[in-house]
DNA sequence: CGGCATCCGTGACGATACTG
DNA sequence: CAGTATCGTCACGGATGCCG
């Protein structure tokens, strides 16, 4: 194996770039954001890339300390990967990449692939503020999300590369994110079509204008899901 | 020429790596946030870059409104390329990036270059919340940089591609950072050698600390360089 | 069936040489 | 000085095969 290839800088964006730079890593990284997947799983949520490469990845990505491999408990052994400590300070990286990006996102391009839990990043930038675990319901699927549990705008976690125990995901407080419904009771629930989920993400739309508007269906009982309602 | 390759997911962080995910672009747009520049200081300051992707990549940054050509005037006369506003709006990216990767920077391996304006990036963090025009002086050469003169935290400019007049940088200010001395009169020159930077940069080390260890050497007349004298 | 490894065609990359 | 041309190599994307 020859030593991978790296820019040979002294500097700490080049130095991030030689462990991240490689297509599709970032991409499993917001993947992994939200929780341990299996391989199928990772493969199925990343349209486009090959068997290959998405292995290749995972291996590079253990290997500089970025993910773990695990073996699921006895029922539905399998294996899983999930971000280490290291990895999941990744996410200021996807958030100003994704802040950048909705700039230019437009329209949906009919070759455009979607899954639900991709909305969950703009979500939590336009939550910004507010505390609480949050459903999300679109028609393309349900996804959940612990806003305020984690720096968003921070500069990242200060230690180095610790695993994180029982979920890759933020220290402390498990993934920021997830697919499918919340794990425990949710302190709200946002029932959207995708439209008026594109534009609270893109910041077009204030979260609280949307529900004035009736274009979201806020239930629950947190004190999130009320001062949606009020406000 | 065949439809650029696209991760095509309709996801604003795919997008943004749509355009800048390329090998060697970001590291473009690192040296170009110094202020315009000529095609081969690029090429000097981007060791490895060979000159065909070097080439293909202005191309293609042009095209995505990242970037402009422009002929110098007359006495000179010579290409420049410059970021638009929306190309210095990737500010926040590379700041992300920066950070996540000092904690991996370690010592500076004998295969790695260094450029004295690539501490730039990260002494501009540790400057947050410290306003003036700042002079740099280290081993490897001089730079400046403008503390205060944008949101490094925020989450980039509104306004989409407009063309920032006199100078790829920020809207209104011009480069955050440049290469060599500073333009006009500065409000604090800081000397210091290579490893106390380092540590600056890595946050490890107060600025306001090193002076105080005789690490950093202010000169200047500015309310900013009283200060750090005096903290 | 999940988790890769292998093979193969195409395009991207890196180094050198060359030209307006 | 500012690139273009050429070429060998490697990475990527798609398909298929293997193995627990």
């Amino acid at each position: 194996m020859p030593p991978r290839r790296s820019y040979d800088q002294y500097c700490s964006a080049a130095r991030a770039l030689d462990s991240v730079g490689d297509r599709w890593t970032l991409l499993i990284v917001r993947e992994l954001l939200a929780g341990p997947r299996r391989y199928t799983d990772l493969h199925a949520d990343l349209p486009g890339v090959s068997t290959d490469v998405l292995a290749s990845r995972l291996r590079d990505m253990e290997r500089d300390g970025l993910t773990t491999r695990r073996r699921l408990p006895p029922p539905g052994a399998a294996h899983v990967y999930e971000l280490t400590a290291r990895g999941a300070a990744l996410l200021p990286v996807l958030q100003a990449l994704g802040a950048w990006g909705e700039e230019a996102l437009g329209e949906r391009r009919p070759t455009d692939a979607v899954r639900a839990h991709w909305f969950a990043l703009p979500l939590l930038r336009a939550l910004d503020g507010e505390t609480g675990l949050v459903e999300v319901r679109l028609d393309e699927g349900v996804f959940h999300l612990r806003a305020g549990a984690s720096p968003v705008h921070g500069v990242g976690s200060a230690d180095g590369g610790g695993l994180v125990q029982g979920g890759g995901g933020f220290p402390g407080d498990g993934p920021v994110y997830g697919d499918g419904p919340a794990d425990g009771e949710p302190d709200a629930v946002l029932s959207l079509d995708t439209d008026t989920c594109t534009a609270v993400s893109r910041g077009d739309l204030a979260l609280t204008e949307a529900v004035r508007a009736g274009r979201v269906v806020v239930t629950g009982d947190g004190p999130l899901a009320k001062r949606l309602r009020e406000a």
